[in-house]
DNA sequence: TTTCACATGTCAACCCATTGACATAAACTA
DNA sequence: TAGTTTATGTCAATGGGTTGACATGTGAAA
């Protein structure tokens, strides 16, 4: 059915040979050769077999993606990134979806492995006994997966203690953290940190709430819940992303609470989509392109072989962004 | 480095033959050649190269997806989608983000075709002349992009009727349409055609604003404006999406109009992600997951061989939702 | 006239797994 | 005991392209 290189070679009254050559500009071509080749692929509408060619260099310029699920903003951005840059460089993408779920975590670094990837970057949390076999460059964003997995971060500590104390320094006096499921250690719960140490700092007792599943923003309605019986005089929330602070936000107008004047609330993330959607939301933001560039970048050079175990942390710096203020009125 | 199946053979006193019987159990395996074997592999850390078995089997179980970009939460959301289902197939994806620029979608294709996709589904809008010299299975979601390739969209046409109507029924007077740019015939134009059936139905002039990009929202904010200030007793809009929908609530609020006393907006595509940030936005909910499904569904029947022409296009069911009400004050 | 850059061809090995053909042999079964 | 089923091995071809070795030939420069 699809013309291979023979095929290219017949027609063009050449050698296999030498249409390889032309495909790979090695040797001596004439330039009408060349045009007889060129011509010759043009009319099959031929393509090499980059499988082949793989199967041969022992190089397949593919990059797995696992990550929990393109559907979420932050995760899509990203992703949208890491895809863009590796393209620029002749990588191409193979993108699972793991929704955060071990087994099916597990199956997609199988696949990956079989189809020959040449890297992979897991933005996934499981924490998975594969990872220490996995004879392959890999490189975390936002997780731990292993010891001597580099991973890429955002400054999350910090972050969680920029927003807590834009929250003391706009007068809350009961600030609430809610973040996703503690789980393993992974670098987000050092919001959590960043909220505590600076509760502590500023003399006040602080109260996290865990919700029960991430990325299922459903059930995170019922905590937000128990935050405003709980707490019935909370006038700072501090959430660990900005589908949460959304979700506070929704509750709050079902409570007819007023929003900045009885509740100030501070999300993370600060994808594009949220900041189009929820302009006055006060947000930490992550630089995503920069984090999406630096995990290609510390991949590429692990795949290279060029990579210095030194800076297997790799922090990069947030900002708080402000909403934007102006009255209006929604119902 | 990587082990093969001559050293799976070798480890576990076999034939390389009888190693790729277990793997495809064809023929007859004792129990215990066949323990030998798995235990070698699992030694080894063995993983068959799948592309070896594809360039055999003339066939890889890849697909491509050629969508402007999964930052989008609409596109976002659909391609999760579309992974998910396809990864419980047994089908693995290539990530494509096209920006909708015409030179990426056609060096895309021409990657999908180098490294031997099944099949593409594509929701990037440019009608390349590419597309009707591509010999594979090829199928576009909201996107016409050559009379022989099938389409899934949902029915765009009664969505603008539904939205136009819902902003009659509730008594606007001067109803305003922002759609994208009109480009080719997508069937996204059809929401146009439904507004504007609609208005002229009830006697009213239909006007359409048109935006000069889409997926860049930032540019959206000026024909925003724009609507405004020509229409300053504008009391509904009909977007062609929800992110526009947003810029609508977010000049609206610098504007001190009240929504939606003053306003009505009536959005597009009802994601998840928007339906968080924003509850009280009414819009056209597309039947994403039902979009995936069909999509790929109607891939595989044309990868295998058993796609009927009947149906070139196939048009889901949409919904109204209506968002929640109740009044809150954000600042 | 010699030498060398240029141009192309032939051939085989290689990458890795699959598969069909064929051989061999042990273990059942009629 | 003959015939069948089970179990495994050997071998070569296949898929599509790459590459190195080597051969051959032309035309131009030294």
């Amino acid at each position: 059915m699809k013309p291979n290189i023979k095929d290219i070679a017949r027609l063009a009254e050449v050698s296999p040979t030498t249409v390889s050559r032309v495909l790979n500009n090695r040797g001596y071509i004439s330039k009408q050769t060349r045009d007889k080749v060129n011509q010759a692929m043009r009319e099959l509408n031929y393509y090499p077999n980059e499988l082949a060619r793989s199967l041969y260099h022992q190089h397949t310029y593919f990059i797995g993606l696992i990550f929990p699920t393109t559907g979420n903003p932050f995760f899509g951005e990203l992703i949208f990134h890491i895809e863009n840059i590796c393209a620029s460089l002749g990588y191409k993408i193979f993108l699972c979806n793991s929704l955060d779920r071990a087994d099916k975590e597990q199956s997609y670094l199988e696949m990956l492995q079989r189809n020959q990837v040449d890297g992979i970057i897991v933005g996934a949390h499981n924490r998975l006994p594969e990872y220490k076999k996995i004879n392959l460059p890999i490189v975390a964003i936002d997780r731990y997966l292993s010891d001597d997995i580099p991973v890429v971060a955002s400054d999350n500590l910090n972050g969680g203690k920029l927003a807590t104390k834009w929250l003391l320094d706009h007068g809350c006096r009961e600030i609430i953290h809610i973040n996703g499921p503690r789980e393993l250690e992974t670098p987000a719960n050092k919001r959590r940190d960043g909220y505590e140490q600076m509760m502590k700092k500023a003399g006040r007792t602080p109260v996290t709430y865990e919700l029960p599943e991430s990325l299922i923003y459903s059930t995170c309605v019922e905590t937000v819940r128990q935050v405003f019986n709980n707490h019935p005089k909370v006038d700072g929330i501090f959430a660990s992303d900005d589908l949460i602070a959304a979700t506070i936000f929704s509750e709050a107008r079902k409570r007819g609470i007023m929003i900045p004047d009885e509740l100030k609330v501070v999300g993370y993330d600060g994808t594009e989509t949220v900041r189009i959607c929820l302009p006055y939301l006060t947000t930490i933001r992550q630089p995503i392109k920069e984090m999406a560039e630096k995990a290609v970048q510390v991949l590429l050079r692990k795949i290279k072989g060029q990579f210095e175990e030194e800076n297997r942390e790799i922090i990069l710096p947030i900002r708080l962004v402000e909403g934007e203020t102006g009255r209006s009125i929604h119902s």
